[in-house]
DNA sequence: ATGGCCCGTAGAACGGGA
């Protein structure tokens, strides 16, 4: 039976459960890794997703950041070893969580915006990234257990991934910085799940909430879905789902699948 | 024309997102 592992940014899961909740009964997704749940974890839902079927992992804080991991309890059982954070890098913003979960090391990922390459946002996003690249290398290493990293980048690996490259050419999220740190997570071993399979021009993952970006698909492809070697073997196909971002109230993300053999 | 929209948290013509 295949396995389906997703990301989903939902800016906010507190106005996004529903959406979620349908999405999950919709797609029978196995597991679904969320950015920008923005829920303290007293509030997180745990019960509405329990009832759902779901396992839930999080890290939560006031207002801004916060991530979790979704769990099909009745394909994949119980996420184990799950883990917060970056113990290279100590961050008191809630970006990261990871769990194994039948047999494959979930990583999932709210990679910092930057705001703007001359802020201070900007130094800490490439502080994060270095971090990252630090903590990864050695999870990648022969003899591992296979490692998915799913999330919101931030990152528009090329300009392909840009509906105008020449607007953002050297802004944030397509800085040759940031693109050479998402280049060094390919060299550590990770392979971009999407770029795997032949995909339609201007495929995006997000879309500005102004000026109908997401109806002139003025988009950029940010979220991303990462495989290690013994993994990639394995994917039998990856898309971005476009569906919620058309409905009423949407986050401004789409997620992305990747299925497994 | 450098803003437009959306969210949480206030209780703001706000900060942050991307």
């Amino acid at each position: 039976m295949p396995t389906q592992i997703a990301t989903w940014n939902v800016n906010s899961l507190k106005v996004r459960l529903p959406q979620v909740l349908d999405w999950l009964a919709r797609t029978g997704c196995d597991v679904l890794c969320l950015q920008e749940t923005k829920l303290t974890d007293e509030k997180f839902p745990q019960q509405a997703l329990a009832d759902a079927g779901y396992a839930v992992s999080f890290s939560g804080q006031p207002t801004y950041n916060g991530v979790a991991i979704l769990t099909r309890r009745d394909t994949v059982g119980e996420p184990i070893d799950v883990g917060i954070g970056n113990p290279h890098f100590d961050d008191p913003q809630k970006r990261l969580i990871s769990a194994s979960i039948g047999g494959i090391r979930v990583i999932c990922a709210y990679f910092p915006n930057g705001q703007a390459i001359d802020s201070d946002k900007y130094q800490y996003k490439l502080q994060w990234l270095d971090a990252l690249l630090t903590w990864l290398g050695p999870q990648l290493g022969a003899g591992r257990e296979p490692l998915a990293l799913l999330g919101d980048f931030n990152i528009a690996p090329e300009d392909r991934d840009v509906h105008d490259p020449a607007a953002w050419a050297d802004q944030v999220l397509c800085s040759e910085p940031e693109r050479a740190r998402f280049r060094a997570l390919q060299e550590l071993g990770l392979t971009d799940a999407f770029r795997m399979f032949e995909q339609p021009d201007k495929s995006y993952s997000w879309w500005d909430y102004r000026q109908m970006a997401f109806r002139r698909n003025r988009g950029l492809r940010i979220d991303h879905i990462l495989v290690s070697h013994d993994l990639k073997d394995r994917v039998t196909a990856c898309s971005i789902d476009r569906e919620p971002r058309k409905h009423e109230q949407p986050s401004d993300h789409a997620p992305v699948i990747v299925s497994l053999d």
